[in-house]
Order: structure tokens, then sequence, then C-alpha cells
DNA sequence: CGCAGAAATTTGAACTCTCAACTATCATCG
DNA sequence: CGATGATAGTTGAGAGTTCAAATTTCTGCG
């Protein structure tokens, strides 16, 4: 039973600063996307991904893996674009687990519609604020937080 | 219309890793607190905040000020907190619209038993990848965040 | 005083996410 | 070939969040 390694003042000051700073901010996307296009910023990034993969597609366990998404989570959010339209999922041809996911046409259009205001408002909110060298500084720090989770159990 | 402001490729680096960095920390607080207190993240912050105000009591509306909660999901979270035993609600005794929330000693003890593990958990995976500049760094980049929201709608 | 509007909080429905359980398919190895 | 385990994905239930609508109580002003 080790001693708890209790934060400092000071890091306590950054954590804090740190939760209000992200509600701050996934309160405004997450409002900014739903009144503009009718979903949560999840879907958002799932429709993003797909428009960048070849073909704009990927299978199933691909997308989870780029928008970090549990299998569940990925599961119900496409069935639930699938259902307005805006994604479609068909069968692998040769391996009869894998789902393939890809953007219809109308999805397409939604995220190219949705894409400048939401693209304005992370950048109001985030990059606006900072100066240049900070921008740098915070492409490290998140960097370095992803790198120490490496090797960790995913859990996702 | 404005031309949209797209984001350079150094701030779309950035701007993901941090997606990526976000969605880690939160996956693995909130997982860490589900499984050592069966609570999620936001229900730690409301006793906490509890737990340091004077008398363990706050009004529903400063609550929500300082867990930055719309008054709804506060309401929410404080009835499930009370059903727990955690939390206590009265009403307020000259002003009959504002209820007061208490933290109960149950409710303290479950935060007292919480703490170290989170604490843990948020030095493992925010402070320990970062160097003491970097602290100090994310520190003036949410502050600076922060400042940037002020005057804004709040919407919450 | 009495009424219009503001303030504090709650409620319910719809939606999203989590977790565990389940189905289906493929890979491998004896 | 056939069992065993690994992969891929889905499903359902329960928990939490959001949004809009309601409730109750106070405040200020004519």
């Amino acid at each position: 039973m080790k001693a708890t390694r209790w934060l400092s003042d000071d890091e306590q000051r950054v954590w804090r600063s740190y939760l209000l700073a992200n509600q701050l901010l996934w309160a405004s996307l997450d409002r900014q996307l739903q009144r503009d296009a009718g979903m949560p910023h999840a879907y958002y990034i799932i429709l993003a991904m797909l428009s960048e993969a070849p073909n704009r597609e990927l299978t199933m366990s691909q997308l989870a893996k780029v928008v970090i998404s549990s299998p569940s989570r990925l599961s119900h959010a496409v069935a639930k674009l699938e259902q307005a339209g805006w994604v479609r999922r068909r069968k692998h041809e040769t391996d009869g687990r894998t789902t393939l996911a890809s953007l219809t046409d109308d999805g397409f259009a939604v995220l190219a519609a949705a894409a400048p205001g939401h693209v304005e408002e992370v950048r109001s909110i985030l990059f606006d604020p900072l100066t240049p060298e900070q921008v740098d500084q915070l492409g490290a720090i998140v960097s370095a937080i992803v790198a120490g989770q490496d090797g960790r159990p995913p859990h996702l």
C-alpha cells in the first residue's frame, strides 16, 4: 500500500482548468453540430473518417480504430447513421465476418455542409486564444500523453 | 458569407492528437472510477465539490456552476446520488425556490475511498508523461482557452 | 396590493453510451 | 476433416445526458 502521490497545488490548478476548458470545448462543439447538422460530434467524426478513406469505405474494425470507439458504440452509431441514409453497410465478399461501412452521397453532402461551421468553432475556441508557440506546445503535450498510453490495456 | 478558414496541416495534427489524448484520458478516468467507486467522473466531481464547500453544502445553482453542468443534468445526477445515499437535498429556509444539496457521511466516505485511485490515474495519464515545463505550458494554454470563452453565451 | 416577468429547479422523452452476452465466421493444428 | 480458439460484429438492457416544457417561488413595479 503506497502512499498516495497527491497533486501539488499547481497540478491541481492545471487539472481543474483542464477540466473546465474541456467542458466548454465539448459543450460548444456538440451544441454547434447538433444545431447545424443534427448529430453529435462522435457521429461527425465517423463521417469525416469515412470521407477520407479510400473509396469512402472502411470495415467496422478499421473505423473503430480511427474514431477511437468501442465496437459496440460504433455499431450503434453506424446503425443510426444508416437509418439517416448517411452511411451504408454491406458484407465483405470474402470474409463473412467483416462488415464494410461506406459514406453515401447524402452523408458526404451533410458532412460538407457541416464542416465549415465546425472548423470555425474549433478554431475560435481552441486555436484563436492561443499563440503559435502555444499551439506547438499543445501539440507536443498531447503527443506525449498519447505516447504515454501506448502499451497500456486499450479497453475500448 | 466569409470563406472558411480551414485548419493548417499543423493545426489539423494538433487537433487530432488532442481528440485522441482526450478520448484516452476520459475513457481511462471513467472506467477507473466506475470500477473502483461505481460512479462516472461527473458524479465524482459533484461529490468532490460538495466536500470542499462550507458545511459540505451548496445550492443546486452554485453546484451547477462549480461542476459546469446544466441544471437539468445536475438535477438528474443529484437524484441518483441521493438515491445512493451520498447526497441529501433539502429546501432553503427563506427562499422556497432553491434547493440545498449536502454531502452525507456515506458520500464523504465513498469520495475519500475513491480519491487516491483517481488521483493516481490522473497523474499517470496526464502529468507523468509531461515535463514540468510542459505542465506549466498546459496550465497557460487551458487558462487561455477558458479566458477566450468568457463573455460567450454559456448555453449550459 | 396584484400582476408580469425572472429565477431555481424538476420532469419526461428521446438519444447516446457502456457493459456483458451472444452470433457468426475464420484460422489452426492434431 | 473437425474441434478449439480467435476475430468481427451485433444486440439488449441499464445508465447518463440533452432538450424542451413545466412547476414553484420570488421580485419589482404600477
